[in-house]
DNA sequence: TATGAATGAGGGTTCATTCAT
DNA sequence: CATGAATGAACCCTCATTCAT
C-alpha cells in the first residue's frame, strides 16, 4: 500500500491491459464481435470481470483497441512492399503479393489475428472499418494497383486498374473467407506452407495470362450487348 | 364477420407461418443467426413469441427452414441452365453463369435472401452448412466446373478444374462478402442493372483470358521454385 | 354432419376420453402432477391438444378423473377382504393382507397406476387427498386393524391397533415410497414375484413376532423415563 | 452512511451466499426441486434474480449445495452416534436411533430442511441422490445395522440385518412421508416433543420384540410354501 | 487502484390454456 | 362437436455493466 508499489502496479497495470489485448483479440478472432463475451476475454487474460470496463470502458472499446493494435503488429510483420526488390519484374511482385497475403491471413501466429478481424469487419463493419480501409487496405491496394498497371502497359486505366486489382485480391480472399465451404467442397486444397505456395502459383498465372490478354486488347467497348437476358427481380413472375 | 374485419384472416391457417419464414429471412440475414432474436422476428411477422416454437421447434429449426425456402426462392427465380440454350459457347456459358450470379446475389428482393444467409454461413458455419452444400453449392460447382472443363479442353484436369473454378466464383463473391470495403475503396462500382452488367463483363473476360492462356499451356510443373523468400511468421523480427 | 354420425362420433368421443384418462394415469403416475405435461398426455392418447380441456376443463380436473378411474380400477382388483377365507387364522390373514398389499404397489399392470398416485398424493396432496382417505385408506385401515387385533388378543386398544397397523403398513410402503433409495442400498432386493414373496415373508414373520410379543406384555407404562436426553431443536446453541 | 441505513450489510460478502442457501433450502423442501423457481428463492432472499447464477452456476448446483448444507447442520445437531456412551446395551442404542431419527426429521427448524429434502429425493430423484446415500445414508445404516446385529445375536446374516434394518427405518419414515395422511386417519397422533417419544417408544418396543424373536429361530427356510394364491394382476378378471 | 459482488435487461424455450373455425 | 393455431406468462439462464469497497 506504500510508495514502493508504484512501480510494479504501473507494470501490472499494463501487463493486465496487454493481456486483455491480446487475450480479446484471438476471442474476438475465433468468435466474432457479437459471441465474444467479456468473461471469455478475462478469464483467457487471467484478469478480473471488471478489467475490461476498467482498462477500455466497455466491451467495443476494448474492440477498437484490438483492431489498432493487431493492425500494428501485422504492418510491422508485413511492410507495405512485401520485401520485394525494387528491380523485381511485376510477374514475381504479383507472385510475391500473392504469396505474402495468403501467408499473412493463414499463418497462425497473432500477424494473422487482422487479417481474421478484418475479414469479419467486411461482412458486418462495425464502425472501425473506416480507419481500417483508410489505414490498412488503401495502402495495399495502392501497392497492387501499381503491379497491375505494369502488367496492363498502355492499356492500364483507372477503371482496368480497379477491376483487376479486385480480380486478384478476391482469389486470395476466396480461400479465407468461404474456408469452411472450400473444406467441404475440396478437401484435397490444404492451408499448409505447401498448399499455400501451390495457391499462390495458380492464382499468379491466373492473373498474370488474364491481365496480360487484357493489355493486349485495348480500346474494348465498355457496354456489349447482351447475349440473352437474363431472368432478374423484374421480369419474372409478377 | 363480414367485410368489416379490419384485419383480414383469409388464409390464416399458414399466414402465420409464411410471415415467420419471410421475417426470419429478412432478420437473419441483417443480424445473423446468433444476433436475431426469435422476439424481433415474431415482432415483425405480427407473430406472438411462441410462435416459433409451435410452427418451427425452435429458433435453429426455423433457421433451416428460411435456408431452405429462400433456396427455393433462388433455383426458382435462376435456374441452374441460366437460361442457357444448349449449343451456346464456354465463353457464352461463362458469361451467363457469372451475370445470373451476380444478379442472384445482389438483387434487392427476397431472392438476395438466400446469398446473404449463405455469405454468413461461409464464415460462421452454424451446423446448417453441411446441407446447403450438398444440396445448393455442389450442383452449382459442378455447372461451373463443366464450362471450364470445356475452356480448358485437353488441359483440363481436375485440379485445374478445381482451381480455375474457384477463381472464377471468388471474383464474383467478392463483391459480395466484402461490399462494405468496395463501397469505400471504389464508390464508382455501382450495384445496380448496368454496374452488375460491366461486373460480369470484366470477370467473364479476365477469367476466359486466364482459362485460355493455362489451356495453352499444358503439363506444367506442380510445384515452381521460389523465386523469393516470402514474408512469414518465422522469418521476419524476433 | 348429418344424423348418421351421431353414434360413432359418441363412441369416439368416449374412448377419447378413455383414451385421455389411460394417458394421463400412466403420465402421472411416471412424471407427477407438476412435471407431467398435457402435451405429453394428449399424445400418448392420440388426442388433440385440446381435448383436456375439452374433456375434463382443466389439467387439475383431468388428475382428480384419473384418482376415481384408478380407484375403481384398484378396487375392482384388489377387493378390501384381499380374497381371504373368513376363517384363516390371523397369522394367515396378515401374511396374505402384506402379500397383496405389496403385488398392488409394485405390479407393472394399470391397477398399481393408484398405488403411485396416491404415494405421490400422501408427500404431496393436491385436495384429492381427502376423498382417497375416506374411500380409499380407511377400509383398507379397518381390515388392517381387524387383524391386528385379533393378534393382539386382549392386549388390543385402539392406540396399540394403531401403532402396529402403521408399523405393518410402513414396511410395505417403504419399498414403494423409497425405491431409488432401496435399489442403491440393496441391489440385491429384487421386486419381482419371488423378491416380493420373500418380501412379504419378512414383515409377516417381522410383524406377527412383534405384536405377539407386545401382546404378551399387557399394561406397559405410557411414557417411560428417556436415557438419555437427546438433542432437539430447543436446547442446542442458540 | 452511518447507521441511517435502513438495511443493515455489515457481512454482505458472503451474506447473500448465505440467504440464498436459506431461502433455497425452505422453497426446495417446501414445493419440491422442479416446483421451485429461482425467482421464488431470490425474493426471499432479497437478493437479484441473477445472483443464483453467479454464486452457485444454475439451480441444479444450487440444490446440490443446500443438500450439503442441510445435511451439515443435521449432522451437527444430530450427530452419527446420537449421544450415546460407547457401553449402551442394544436396546438403548435402538431406541436413541429411533428418537434421535423422529427428532431430526419432525423438528421444526432448519435441521429438518434436510429430511424433507431427502423425502423428496427418495421419490423423485433428482441426480442428487447417489451423493446422498453415498454420504448421509450409508453411514448412517451401517449404525442401525450393527444395532440390528447385536440384537440378532448368532442369528445375524447379511440378508437378515438388511430386512430388520429397513423394517425399523421404514417405521421412522412412515409418519413422515405419509403425514398428510396419518394427520387425516389418525389425528390424535401429535408430533410434538411427547408424541415423538411416544412413537419413539412404539417403534423401538415393536422391532426389538420382532428382531429378538427372529434371533430366536435361526435357519428358516428361504421361499416358505405359499398358504394362499393371493390377489394379482393375473388371475383376477379377464 | 482494482476487484469481486451484484444488477437487470433480455436471451430462447415451455407451458396450460383459449379461440375461431 | 372437436380441432389446430395462437396466446402470453413464466421458466432458467447469460450478458455487459456497475457498484462499494
Amino acid at each position: 500500500m506504500g510508495f514502493s508499489l508504484a512501480i510494479p502496479e504501473e507494470d501490472s497495470h499494463l501487463a493486465t491491459r496487454q493481456h486483455l489485448l491480446e487475450a480479446a483479440g484471438e476471442v474476438f478472432a475465433a468468435e466474432g464481435f457479437r459471441a465474444a463475451t467479456v468473461r471469455q476475454i478475462c478469464e483467457r487474460a487471467r484478469a478480473n470481470i471488471a478489467a475490461v470496463n476498467y482498462h477500455f470502458g466497455d466491451k467495443e472499446k476494448l474492440y477498437q483497441a484490438v483492431l489498432q493494435e493487431t493492425y500494428r503488429t501485422a504492418v510491422a510483420k508485413y511492410p507495405a512492399n512485401f520485401g520485394l526488390r525494387e528491380n523485381a519484374t511485376p510477374e514475381e511482385r504479383l507472385r510475391a503479393f500473392v504469396h505474402s497475403f495468403l501467408l499473412r491471413i493463414f499463418s497462425e501466429g497473432p500477424s494473422a489475428l487482422h487479417g481474421k478481424l478484418m475479414a469479419r469487419e467486411m461482412m458486418e463493419p462495425t464502425g472501425a472499418l473506416d480507419a481500417i480501409v483508410r489505414e490498412d487496405i488503401r495502402p495495399l491496394s495502392a501497392v497492387l494497383q501499381s503491379i497491375v498497371a505494369d502488367l496492363l502497359g498502355p492499356a492500364a486505366n483507372a477503371e482496368a486498374r480497379r477491376f483487376c486489382a479486385n480480380s486478384v485480391v478476391s482469389q486470395v480472399l476466396f480461400y479465407h473467407h468461404c474456408r469452411p465451404v472450400v473444406a467441404r467442397m475440396f478437401p484435397q486444397i490444404k492451408f499448409d506452407a505447401a498448399g499455400l505456395e501451390q495457391l499462390a502459383h495458380h492464382i499468379t498465372e491466373f492473373s498474370v495470362a488474364a491481365i496480360k490478354s487484357l493489355a493486349a486488347r485495348p480500346g474494348r467497348r465498355r457496354k456489349p450487348v447482351r447475349d440473352r437476358q437474363p431472368v432478374t427481380d423484374d421480369n419474372i413472375r409478377k
